[in-house]
RNA sequence: GGCCUCAUCGUCUAACGGUUAGGACACAGGAUUCUCAUUCCUGUAAUCGGGGUUCGAUUCCCCGUGGGGCUGCCA
């Protein structure tokens, strides 16, 4: 099985384009097969530079770099490899000129030498008369020799696809069956003046030429597979099988757009999102298993993955799924994984972080409370720097404390952890020296806790008062007490 | 306008003629708890409308309605 993701450099990867790799590449695995990397640069105006590597970059952070076509190599720069290049449209010219030869050599094809102010009035009437508009076959009928005559004179032209008179009845892996009235379909421009293909012609010589066994691409392309299917069969070659992949939506139902959120995926490599919350929350868009399981890891849809079970109707892209589905990744990260992550940007803000042997397990305590990785230095804040401590906090209405209790309880706080010798000072010896006194305190368990955690942190939120008190340690934990008297 | 296409809770979706229409996110309650987060339990919430076919339609057919895409020498 060989399948393909073929974008056109024109701008960064978006999250639809990103999906439509991951089914390509799931359908590609799925069957221990191929996926391949094509370029499609058929557009000398609109190219971006950087935008191919840029697209290697991307689906090797998502985990699924291309297997053939264009790639990085170990240095990072850009290459080719496989044996049905070149895999860049633009380098690949011959091969469409000699396609459009044989299309023209047996009547598939015709010169054009309309100009754009002709096509334009001539649209501008059909819209005026409630006519689609199409190609009025005008140069259908040159004669062969004008035709020679023409070209010789240097006039610009065209070669455009002639649409039999036949009906077109398809059926799409993902869509069931499609038909298509031959009269509504347009003579379709497949060689433009400046001698580069347009896509329909460049995809179906491409496809057939690289083997590819399925095309998958976005549902916009439905209205020109007859087209492509057209080519095919006047080609001779065996037509692949197609499966158009319903769009991803904006929340008022328009096709995904940059005014209404990020639609790049490097967006959201920006904001912190884990590629396996990203290709996990893609797949769920338009894709089902069949069964409950909600979290997939890639090599999980692999094995998961069919076409038959992805949706035909658009899907709205939802942020609140996508954040639930970062916070299940998250805390299925390995915690030395976790600590790996955050250690560069916390010992940046913290230096003394760097010779924390508590370090492991403070990150523990903030791993499920965290949703980016670029949250931790502020959630640890109070293990590294004196908290500003309001008194408004501690003395919390919620918890039933009094200002007037305050100093009472410090006062009881201070007494009980003192008796902890320093040698035995954790988590667990915090709670048992505290869980034994509190009964004869005369306050509950809530107006003693509360307010340590509130000293200690500054904050309201926070992991619990004992984690929090015993990993700060004997010294400082006191030290703070006293300062809050 | 023309062509193509789609249609189940607010959102993502399951149910390929027979279910009290299921799950997940979100939302609302509750449990756990010193707070937050996590976790668990409960609840609110959907088959676009009208005709057929059938003993029986979310499911099959037709017609509406609504949405989307395309309608370029862009892809």
């Amino acid at each position: 099985m060989r399948t393909r993701f073929a974008p056109s450099p024109t701008g960064s990867l978006h999250v639809g384009g990103l999906r439509t790799a991951l089914f390509s590449y799931l359908l590609a695995k799925k069957h221990g097969g191929t996926f391949i990397l094509r370029i499609e640069d058929t557009d000398q105006a609109r190219e971006v530079q950087g935008a191919s590597e840029h697209f290697v970059r991307m689906l090797t952070w998502a985990g699924m770099p291309p297997d053939e076509g264009v790639m990085l190599d170990e240095a990072g720069t850009l290459i080719e490899k496989g044996e049905h290049g070149p895999y860049f449209q633009s380098a690949r010219l011959t091969k469409y000129h000699a396609a459009v030869e044989t299309l023209l050599k047996n009547g598939h094809a015709y010169h054009c030498f309309c100009t754009a102010e002709r096509l334009d009035a001539m649209r501008q009437r059909q819209q005026a008369e409630k006519r689609a508009p199409m190609y009025d076959r005008l140069c259908t009928h040159l004669p062969k020799d004008e035709v020679q005559k023409k070209i010789e004179a240097g006039e610009k032209y065209v070669i455009r696809l002639k649409v039999p008179d036949e009906n077109i009845v398809f059926s799409d892996e993902i869509y069931g069956k499609l038909s298509f009235k031959a009269h509504t379909i347009d003579d379709q421009v497949l060689l433009k003046s400046d001698g580069f293909p347009t896509y329909h012609l460049a995809h179906v010589v491409d496809d057939h030429d690289m083997r590819i066994d399925c095309v998958i691409r976005g549902e916009e392309w439905l209205p020109s597979l007859p087209k492509h299917l057209i080519l095919w069969k006047c080609f001779g070659w065996d037509v692949p099988k197609y499966a158009h992949v319903p769009l991803i939506l904006n929340s008022d139902r328009s096709k995904l757009s940059k005014r209404q959120g990020d639609v790049s995926v490097e967006a959201y490599v920006e904001k912190g999102y884990l590629p396996e919350t990203l290709v996990n929350f893609l797949a769920l868009l338009g894709w089902n298993p069949g069964t409950e399981q909600e979290v997939f890891s890639l090599p999980d849809l692999v094995n998961a993955f069919s076409l038959d079970r992805v949706q035909k109707s658009g899907a709205i892209f939802d942020l609140q799924k996508l954040s639930w589905l970062q916070g299940q990744w998250m805390r299925k990260i390995p915690l030395d994984a976790f600590v790996a992550r955050i250690r560069p940007s916390v010992e940046e803000h913290y230096p003394e972080s760097k010779d924390d042997p508590n370090f492991i397990k403070k990150a523990a305590l903030i791993q499920e409370r965290v949703t980016f990785f670029a949250e931790a230095p502020e959630m640890l804040l109070y293990f590294y720097r004196e908290p500003s401590v309001d008194m408004e906090i501690v003395a919390s209405k919620k918890q039933k404390i009094e200002k007037s209790d305050v100093p009472k309880i410090v006062e009881f706080l201070k007494k009980t952890l003192e008796q902890i010798p320093d040698n035995a000072w954790s988590t667990e010896a915090v709670q048992a020296a505290l869980e034994a006194q509190i009964p004869d305190s005369g306050f509950k368990k809530g107006q003693i806790l509360w307010p340590l955690r509130a000293i200690l942190t500054g904050r309201e939120y926070s992991p619990g008062a004992y984690e929090v008190t015993g990993l700060l340690g004997k010294e400082i934990s006191l030290k703070r007490l006293k300062a809050n008297r």
